[in-house]
DNA sequence: GTAATAGTGTCTCTCAGACAGTATGTC
DNA sequence: GACATACTGTCTGAGAGACACTATTAC
């Protein structure tokens, strides 16, 4: 039967945020194919544990990551005879959005991150799936709640203006993006939390519980 | 290897327009699992010979439908233990949009189109499948040129018009929908073809060669 | 005080949608 | 002629964006 020769693997884009910058989690293989490239943190699938293709995805990240529950979503499937040595083959992937803080505080030596911008050649056909992955959070980031998964769980309204419109969005007035986010409601001030500076205090906000993958129509 | 007992399908949703509604292509299974069920066409990958999953979408159409080069687009990939008996399996799922022309014309016995709005059970987690491309299908339609895809090549635009309010956008008046088809400019007039009927004779319309993937911010 | 950014109020101009009117075929 | 639908022109109200103003901290 030809589909004993084609194998699956899950792997996953783990996205965040950096001095401004989109940054990826990558590992550095130490088996062949590839070894000594780095490549997006994936495996094949256990079918004795794996519920889903999902399933796979969690268990890497929280594996190589030591990431549970972030914002995970199914990209696109890659396949054909050449994107792995070894053989026919299918990669599903994900992309995950999380906090910096979240992937300082938890993250094991395994995986290092580096800006999307300046990436090196990774194993595999991975570098076109980071591209597809940044295709898909920026056309995304116009109609939906995605660019919050890449602050910290509290920011101010600027911070996130400015994520929105590092996604490509074109940049809006302060007023202009106040009055979306006033009528989309999808953010809830934490009451009496301030960011501090040499300026007036800013207010901190949260995604709201119940928003947690909503789009709209359009935002910016 | 756990991989080994893993494998690969992919299955099709093709999907037209008949009587103003959108019909799908099924196939009565003759085999286990689910034989006498309707199935979406589909098949495992032959790695000696498809290039990738795309590729093995179109090799099913052609040799259970008699269809090539219609609009194909990968949908999602659905997997699991419990979704085909035989054990845990991936379906890479691909839809397609035809004119009900050709599929008429093209269309050999070995399908049936059937209205998404009254489907029987399917085999597998085929309904779930169909759902799927449905919800993706209006979701893109409201800013991009897939309903043509649904219709015969030439078209009025009246036609398109109720494609679009079909998928779920919001009926706008004649002049409103022509002045969008004028600003975002995806159709070109067929000179001197027009539909006739018991009133003013009415342009057709055609897709321009180079807006065949063409998306917009915003459409309807 | 100054500097810096947070946050708000208002004005205007564009454009989406409503509506009404004209065009051109069949019968 | 009637009728049906194609197609076009104009008006208006809502809302996006520009801009100016006030607020509150650090130093």
């Amino acid at each position: 039967m030809s589909y004993m020769h084609v194998f699956s693997t899950v792997d996953v884009v783990l996205l965040t945020l950096i001095d401004g910058k989109v940054h990826v989690a990558l590992v550095k293989r130490d088996k062949e194919p590839f070894a000594g490239s780095y490549a997006l943190p994936g495996g094949f699938v256990h079918a004795e544990t794996d519920p889903d293709s999902r399933g796979a995805a969690r268990r890497v990240l929280s594996a190589k990551a030591g990431i549970t529950a972030p914002y995970l979503e199914q990209l696109y499937t890659f396949s054909g005879p050449d994107r792995d040595p070894r053989g026919w083959s299918f990669s599903v992937t994900y992309y995950a959005l999380v906090s910096p803080d979240f992937i300082k505080a938890r993250a094991n030596a395994a995986i290092e991150l580096f800006d999307v911008g300046a990436l090196p050649e990774l194993a595999f056909d991975h570098n076109k799936i980071v591209e597809h992955a940044m295709r898909r959070l920026s056309d995304k980031s116009a109609y939906s709640v995605l660019p919050c998964y890449l602050l910290p769980p509290e920011f101010t309204a600027t911070e996130l203006q400015s994520v929105y419109e590092l996604l490509g969005r074109k940049p809006s007035t302060k007023s202009v993006f106040r009055r979306i986010l006033e009528e989309l409601d999808f953010l809830e001030p934490i009451q009496g939390k301030f960011q501090f500076g040499a300026h007036r205090p800013a207010q901190m906000y949260r995604l709201k519980e119940d928003m947690r993958r909503a789009t709209f129509d359009r935002l910016v």
